[in-house]
DNA sequence: CTTTCATTTCGACAAGTGGCGAATTGACGG
DNA sequence: CCGTCAATTCGCCACTTGTCGAAATGAAAG
């Protein structure tokens, strides 16, 4: 019960379910999640954290930079049968896809040069003015 | 991304993860299920609401009884999945069983007599005592 | 060894959530 | 028509949670 707690309450909010569709088929580091959501560092983490004590996402520390990913399938099947379910229920979102395409926008620098942008203040992407071409996929909040 | 949160919010309770594992296989009123968790009637009213909202279980009106059972796979086939999901992941869990052994001496009475039996402040089975039998399946919390 | 800097932890605060009792609703039985 | 009663809705309170900024951590660079 515990663990399965765990799981839904870490699924239980709209950008932690953003971080795991953005996690989808790549790893990315904290400063780069806090340009998509536009989060305080510090509140990206706590969200990181939450997700990692729920075992959906796993991480890896290279120097000072820090790596998500998604939990592997390995040790927990669960986890990857729930992560399997948020990404068949996300297929046609509006914000999801509107990520994606900042996503690029941002994976087109490289996370050096992403927090230069940051520490002068500057966005890599506008919210919703980035992906205006897949902006109307579908769902109304 | 709306229903999707509805449902995970639904499903980051405790109590609400008890009530859906309870409707397996049968349908129940809402003065068994306050029975069973030991809840204010209004608040269990609440958490049922919560779950019908998300579209996690639906309920049939007979006079002044509502029953409640699990979403029919037809029209859901995305709530079916999800609840096939906590099922798998509830089954060897401590509290859910001590709620079945719980559960079986509510249905031992008709709705009728367990409502006469609350009325006079008494209680059908007591919180830890009753399904001693398989009260140590596993799981800490 | 000191500075820099990505990330995390800490402290505080606003908003959301679970819980209860009281009042309301709506169907049944007199 | 009126009382009864299962369920729901409405206020209210305690606790949790999402968010931020400030401070701490710890690795790289000078």
């Amino acid at each position: 019960m515990h663990d399965l707690l765990a799981i839904t309450k870490a699924l239980a909010d709209a950008n932690r379910i953003r971080i795991l569709c953005a996690l989808q088929g790549r790893e990315l580091c904290v400063c780069q999640l806090q340009e998509l959501l536009e989060l305080a560092p510090s509140t990206t983490s706590k969200h990181l954290a939450i997700l990692a004590a729920a075992r959906l996402v796993e991480y890896r520390r290279e120097g000072r930079w820090a790596y998500y990913r998604l939990a592997a399938s390995e040790p927990m099947p669960c986890a990857c049968d729930i992560l399997g379910w948020v990404a068949r229920h996300t297929e046609d979102d509006r914000v999801i896809g509107e990520d994606r395409a900042r996503l690029a926008r941002i994976l087109d620098l490289s996370p050096e040069a992403l927090v230069r942008l940051q520490a002068r203040g500057e966005r890599c992407c506008s919210p919703g003015t980035c992906g205006s071409s897949t902006a109307d996929t579908r769902e109304g909040t």
